[in-house]
DNA sequence: AATCTTTTTGAAATCGTTTTCAAAACCAAC
DNA sequence: GTTGGTTTTGAAAACGATTTCAAAAAGATT
């Protein structure tokens, strides 16, 4: 690390006390608001703000206040739908109460994971907002016993205290594999994800819980499991289809899954609705676009952000800890054509 | 704002200090490694380090030494798909030469990058990248000249010494209508923004001299100006298919615009391929999908991301002003179906 | 006009680092 | 065992804010 050069120019709170005639303290006062000043002097330090062009150094501001007003975002990738509208929806809540927002991609890598975390201690953010990648369960508990304000997105680690929002993933689930078998499906396939997630396990548990409610078996070989990657959703599906009988619907859990399911139908020259349906959890836009259009399940990605967003800052302005919060968001089934037959 | 409590059991250099018997300068030479220490000393205060658990605060070392490690990213929508790659790219680039991300997304309002832009002066990021939105040439030239490091992106202030990263607009979009009529379409509409961005701008010549190359006239009832919105994209569309005789192609100039276009044709049951060709200028991944998939103009949104970090961070790190750079990376047009007829 | 109360102010300490500067420790050569 | 030249070291002064504390100013009350 060789010496970087630096900035000359800056003008701090002495140079505005001094055009103002006053003390930095007294400066201070009007920038934070927090104490009273005399209505002249307030004028003054105003105008010399002005004037200089003068902006407060948070770095300095947060080394002594020991709050920075800065979030840590960690997201398994920016580019998925999802992460992104969630991110968007936690910049904004963020934002609007006078956060920065301090972003991290892991690209799905439990060590990579870790790097953030520590770069966002050392960068002393206020709190985390995350979703916790598989393995991250010591991570969780060591940053929580930092005393740490944390919230998880999307996925949950189990058993720690921390606030959470998430969908009603089972339930959402067993919704639309009902969906599937109201609408004359019988033999339903489930892609899935191999790794124990909460998300993907109550899917899955959902899906379940729906064929058992219509009285039906689960043959092991309709649950297929692999990543969660458009190549495994393409790769499951061309083995699914394999299985005498054939699968007449399928249930991705999620939309990379999904989207690599409808490339091998595609190939396989079968036609989607009337041959074989199709639900994937998590909505992307490319779905209504489709024909036929895919029905899918729909998550208030933006809202998760934002709520998220909204009980970190609460936690982190709260005199005392507070309990952790769980939200659980309602995600909503959006039928279109994929799984309506002629 | 009223006073937040504050976090107490921090563990400082004078700490690790005092545990590895030495004082807060060597600690401090050990960390930065700008200085040699003693290797027995060197072992001890890394074995304190270790001991503490202590992690150096940012916030004082950036007071200090005036270098925040951080950068600004401003964007118009961070759910964009080419926004997201974009930042991707940044954010892989930036992390692993040690610099953290902080996210602004402006929603395109200007005066919301006006904030963004004020929020990362106060946290003293080291430099920015931004989409310069349509009326930010005073921003620039206000940041210009405090001598903030800029990167812009995709789109430019024009008559600055900015640096930027962008794509042959130009070029790409020449070639694309190019394409277009070799295939045989021959009343090639246009859909594009209405306000003058530099993008959209070198698109629209890029068509325009396509046309013109081909011995074409350019009607102005050809071209349709409207939000890069996928709203607009659909009216603009139901509009130019009204002409007498409608086009027998369009060349949309954002995917939004072109997403609304493929609605309004489905709508209107004309069949894509055979009876209108379509070009669209930035590639989705929905486009793949789609039947028939629908030929666009791929942009290396990630290496643009990617780039601009590095150019940015080459400047931060330089002892010297150095002369903006002007980066053109090329798009490329991925030809599906959309734009050949049977 | 004198006293008491309340509000407004500024000097100085502090937050946790880095960095200068001079002293201390080391090493080699005589 | 000096001497002289390197390295290594620690004390102290920044960096730019906030905040405590006591003094000063203003306002009320007699």
């Amino acid at each position: 690390m060789e010496p970087l050069s630096r900035k000359t120019n800056t003008v701090t709170i002495h140079d505005v006390a001094r055009v103002a005639g006053t003390s930095p303290s007294t400066v201070s006062r009007v920038l934070t608001g927090r104490a009273n000043v005399r209505e002249t002097k307030r004028k003054a330090v105003l105008a010399a703000i002005e004037e200089l062009g003068y902006s407060p150094n948070l770095l300095a501001r947060g080394l002594k206040t020991r709050i920075t007003y800065t979030l840590g975002l960690i997201l398994g990738d920016i580019q998925s739908p999802f992460f992104s509208a969630a991110a968007k929806g936690a910049q904004d809540y963020a934002a609007q109460r006078g956060y920065a927002v301090l972003l991290c991609d892991t690209n799905e890598a439990p060590d990579k994971q870790r790097m953030c975390m520590e770069m966002l201690r050392t960068n002393k953010v206020d709190g985390v907002i995350w979703v916790p990648s598989s393995g991250a369960e010591e991570l969780a508990s060591s940053f929580l016993s930092a005393d740490m304000h944390l919230v998880q997105i999307d996925r949950q680690v189990e058993g720690l205290p921390i606030s959470s929002v998430v969908v009603n993933d089972e339930e959402a689930s067993f919704k639309a594999v009902q969906h599937l078998i109201s609408n004359g499906y019988q033999r339903i396939a489930l892609l899935t994800f191999q790794q124990s997630v909460t998300t993907h396990d109550r899917r899955h548990q959902g899906y379940r819980r729906a064929l058992l409610a219509a009285g039906q078996q689960v043959p092991a070989s309709s649950i297929l499991l692999g990543e969660t990657s458009s190549a495994a959703g393409h790769r499951l599906t061309r083995k699914v289809l394999a299985n005498s009988p054939p699968p007449d619907a399928l249930f991705a859990t999620s939309s990379r899954l999904g989207v690599g399911a409808l490339r091998a139908l595609h190939e396989a020259g079968v036609r989607i609705r009337d041959d074989i349906g199709i639900v994937v959890f998590d909505d992307i836009p490319a779905f209504a676009l489709m024909h036929p259009s895919i029905t899918a399940v729909r998550q208030p990605a933006y809202d998760i952000g934002w709520k998220a967003a909204e009980i970190l800052i609460q936690s982190i302005e709260a005199d005392r800890p507070l309990a952790p919060t769980q939200l659980v968001l309602q995600a909503e089934l959006v039928v279109r054509e994929s799984s309506v037959p002629h």
